[in-house]
Parts: C-alpha cells; structure tokens; sequence
DNA sequence: ATATATAGTTAGTTTAGTCTAACAAAATAA
DNA sequence: TTATTTTGTTAGACTAAACTAACTATATAT
C-alpha cells in the first residue's frame, strides 16, 4: 500500500525543490529537474496521484499534498543527514558527497538514519547550511535573502548554498567562499546581473549565476 | 558494458556463498537462496554467462568465472565492511545489521566503501567472524572445522558463525554465547547429531543445526 | 485574432526482473 | 528397466520505469 519506491521518492525530493522557487509546477520543469521525458513525468505524476501524494489535473499545475510535503521532507531528511553523516563522521568533502547521498537516501532503515541523527547530536543545518527537516516533518526556515538582492556597502554572511552540485562548489572553493563566510558588497551593476563584493580582503565581481544561489543574512 | 546490476550482485553473491558450501550449484539452490522462481534464476544466469562472469551449459552445474568470483569477493567485502561499521562506528547490534547491510552494499561509491575501511582500520574480519576480501579480491582462509565435528574432551573457540540471521544469532545471545567464545565438548551423541558442551560455565546439548554453524579452533 | 511556439497527453514500445504453466531432461527408486 | 520424482527449460505474461512518435491544449506574439 503505503510504500514508495526510490524512484517515487526522487519525484517527491523534486517536486518539493521545485515548489520552492517557483510559483506553479509543470511536467515540464519536473521532467527537467529529474532529467526524463515529459511523458514518464506525466504518467508517474499520476501514480502519485493515486497514491494521494500529490493533487493533480490535466493541464494544471502539479501540488504536493499534506502527505506528499511530508514523505518528500521525510526523504530530504535522510539526505541531508546522510551528507552531514559523510562530511562530519567519514572526512568526505563538501563537493563529494551529494552523488552518494543521493543513494544512501533510499535505504529502508529508519534506525540508520536515527542513527546519524543521533551521532550528529541533532543537526538542524546540513554542510551546505540548508535545513535538515526533523523526523516529524517540520523544517527550520532560513531568515534572509539571496546575495543578489544584496545592497552596496553592507556586509553580509553567507548561511546556505542554494545549489550543491561539483562545479559550483569547486568554484566557491577556488575562490576561498564557504558556508558561513562574511562578505561585502562594495558595487551593484543591476544592469548586467553583476555584482561587486569582498571576501577574505579579496575583491571580486561575480555574476547573477552565483551570487543568486548564495543565501545570505544582513550583519 | 562492465556495469553490473544490484540484482546480479545479489546472484554474484549467492552463487559464491553456495559455491562454499556445495560440490555443484544448480538452478534450484540458487533460486532457493534468493527467494525467487527457477525460471527466475535460469534467465538471469543466462545473463551473467553472456558477461562473462559465470560458466552454464544448459543441464550442468553453474561455476563462477575468475571474474565472477573477484566480482563476488568485491561485493562480499562491501557487505562485510558495512557490517562492520554498523556495529563498530554507529551502535547497531550484531543481529541488526545483516538487512542494512544488505542494501548499501550495493553503493555506487569505491570512496565510500574505503572510507569505511579506512576508518575501521582494514579489519579482516567481519563481526560475525567471517573474512572481509581485500580491494584485490583476495580472502583470508580461516583454519577450523564446524563444532559439529568435535571430539569429546577437547577445548575449542569460535572463530566465526557460519550463518547470520536474526533467530540464530538471537538463539546464541539467549545461550551467552559470542564470537570467540571457549566452547568445552562434553559428549557427542552422533546417533542423534546432538553434542553437549559447556559454555560460560553452563552445560547445553545443541543440535546439529547450530553446531554445525559455529565453525572452531581448537585451544 | 490568428498563427506559432510551448507544454501536456496518449498510445505504443522497450528493458529488467519477476512470474506461471507446460514441458523436457536427469536422477532416483521400484 | 521402467516409473516416478526432482530439476531444469521454454514460452508467454506482468509490472515499473523509462522511451519515441503523434497529437492536443494552452500561452504568446505578431
């Protein structure tokens, strides 16, 4: 009845993400995010459907369900637990453990992950400062904004990547940016999506691309 | 082309494990040991030959290949070292770990696996006793016999528990007894495949169905 | 307001891994 | 050595999750 597949359980992880930041889901923007035809998108939204994870109609936009918010912060829970797990307990890096995570996370075994939760002592933010949701549910909001709303000549720190993958994060570190880091913004050119600021006495312009997935709190 | 399935590890794995234990491996104790139909077992060991890591002509015995058997060493080592590590690093039981392990040893992710080792500092054996393969394949044979063949009068320590499954390992934790523990042979009743030993200072006639799962040394 | 582009749907196919039913071969027992 | 049991095989069907091709609905732009 209730069980859902790892492959169910990466469309919720999707849908979820994609809720977040933008105002309607489509089969389109899903099928992108997961990396598969619109018509495999199409007929699994349906499955969810009728398992009652999602509401949906044809032509209209895709929604999770109470159910379905909870199953996919349920699964985003044991990945950001499994890649806090990797970083804090193992001695992966930041930018190595997303691809495992994402395989770790469709273990059926609530212990192991209680298990990290607990050897953790709890964690409430992952390695990449996003909110791991607790086994209720529930996630911790982030108070703040992205760097890109940054205004000139205040100074900011960085509290959560929106965006983990290799490339970006190997960028982040050549240039010495981590989680937590402090950061100014010395110039904003609004008109090409630039934006001018300081890190580590270093100076640097970095565009839209990067400074929109870093999520920053005014200090 | 080399990528092997979760399923097929799982094959891999049983045929090794039965290989140990039998002159010649058919269909149906393979089917058996994987819980599914002999045309199951039959198709997917057509499969395996055509990759090259089994040898099967139709109606003889099923034998690994070179590269089936390193192939199966590989996943073995992969089960074995996350038992390991469940037991060791994270606080599971002896007889919690099998299923876990079951499932993430079928990780895509040689780092993961080494960190593991790494970690636990490229232990040998197992919790249950039995000899973790190295990187190369290669196995550590252990010298003993099964407790079944002991002799009357003789002292012997158990050096590994030839099968791991919640209701014998509970069995033996009911009984207080634990790898390496010193097992005395009282008497032998061959007729009836009991033997009567003492451990921990406590006399119990065990049948041939556990004592040929506890594999000795004698001391 | 109509044409075009984008998004979504339907129908049918594929692959992996499973199954059942029916049959064939090999081993065992009478 | 013939009958019976056990083991193995073949053929065909099913399910999950993907695909392509063709079509339809909705949104956008001229």
């Amino acid at each position: 009845m209730g069980e859902i597949t790892s492959s169910e359980e990466n469309y919720l992880k999707s849908l979820y993400h994609l809720q977040l930041r933008e105002e309607e889901v489509g089969i389109k923007s899903l099928s992108l995010s997961l990396d598969v035809k619109m018509p495999t998108a199409n007929s699994m939204i349906k499955k969810l459907a009728d398992k009652g994870l999602v509401l949906y109609q044809s032509y209209k936009p895709i929604r999770l369900t109470k159910k379905g918010i909870k199953a996919a912060s349920l699964i985003i829970r044991k990945h950001r637990l499994t890649e806090m797990y990797l970083v804090e307990k193992m001695g992966f890096s930041w930018d190595e453990v997303h691809e495992v995570a994402e395989q770790i996370e469709h273990v059926k075994s609530p212990k192991f992950f209680d298990k990290m939760d607990e050897l953790l002592n709890f964690p409430s933010f992952d390695p990449h400062g996003s909110p791991i949701p607790k086994k209720d549910g529930t996630i911790a909001s982030l108070e703040g904004f992205i760097l890109s709303m940054g205004k000139k000549g205040k100074m900011y720190k960085i509290i959560s990547l929106l965006q983990s993958d290799k490339a970006f994060l190997n960028y982040l570190d050549s240039k010495g940016i981590k989680l937590y880091s402090k950061i100014e913004v010395l110039e904003v050119i609004s008109y090409e999506e630039l934006i001018k600021v300081k890190v580590n006495d270093f100076e640097l312009t970095i565009s839209d691309k990067v400074s929109s997935k870093l999520f920053v709190q005014e200090i």
